[in-house]
DNA sequence: CTAATTGCAAAAATTTTGCAGGACT
DNA sequence: AGTCCTGCAAAATTTTTGCAATTAG
């Protein structure tokens, strides 16, 4: 998406843009490590040295209630977020912590224990050694 | 398994046997809430009033590093512990964070993006709301 | 102009660590 | 007896919050 398209569809969400969300959002758009709020702290503090934590915090939040980033729930040490919010799959390595995108549809079938529960979404997340783990 | 040869089985995986640590075991295996250190140090403060969190977090190690727990990475705002070992999935209410079994066994293949990585395990997560929180 | 956002600093929540004394085998 | 474990307290990490000053619309 151009550029000025993209702040005009961030402002019809009802979203205040400011050069901290801009530059949160294309660091997000940029970026398939699934960063951690310090990740992007870390990435933008050089053009925003005066950036703090409760901007990335509370841009984050704002982008997940507007449904533009996910928070994906793999990583058990810290939170990590993701732009891409189309249903999909992960794999985490178990030594470094890389998260790998798996964009493969299954064929899940709803268990009959969960019939119960209203479903909103599922998600496959295979865990093992990356391809440069698994050499050492 | 009675309570003896549990002790005996424990045992002869090399751990030391104290009450603290026999209570953490009792209470996770009688435990299907997937509970979290301050869960497990909460519901057994009554008994063991001296215990601190280093015991609680020093023998979920231990139990890890034995094979008798696992982390799990669902909950992205704590860790939780699962007695659970052996592969099933899980869903999680998004509204009240209870993580829920399922033991259904899916047919997954693993994807050709992941061909280079070593897959030791793969989850199924389910989200959405359970019965209770969905009539709300 | 008004309401929302930023930055700062303090606090909360969760997890980890060092070390002295105590318990298990 | 020797090693491992416990408990305490302090520290490290991650996330949240209150508030005054600033900025976007």
């Amino acid at each position: 998406m151009e550029k000025l398209q993209k702040i005009d569809y961030y402002k019809k969400l009802g979203l205040k843009i400011t050069p901290q969300r801009l530059a949160i959002l294309e660091y997000l758009e940029n970026n398939r490590e699934h960063p951690s709020a310090e990740d992007i702290y870390n990435a933008l503090k050089e053009r925003f040295p005066s950036m703090s934590f409760a901007t990335v915090y509370n841009t984050l939040e704002v982008l997940m209630e507007k449904g533009l980033i996910k928070e994906i729930g793999i990583d058990s040490s810290k939170k990590r977020f993701d732009p891409v919010v189309h249903p999909h799959h992960h794999f985490i390595c178990r030594k470094c912590g890389h998260i790998l995108d798996v964009e493969k549809d299954f064929d899940i079938i709803i268990p009959q224990e969960l019939s119960e529960c209203k479903i909103l979404d599922f998600q496959v997340v295979f865990s093992g050694l990356c391809p440069e783990c698994k050499e050492d």
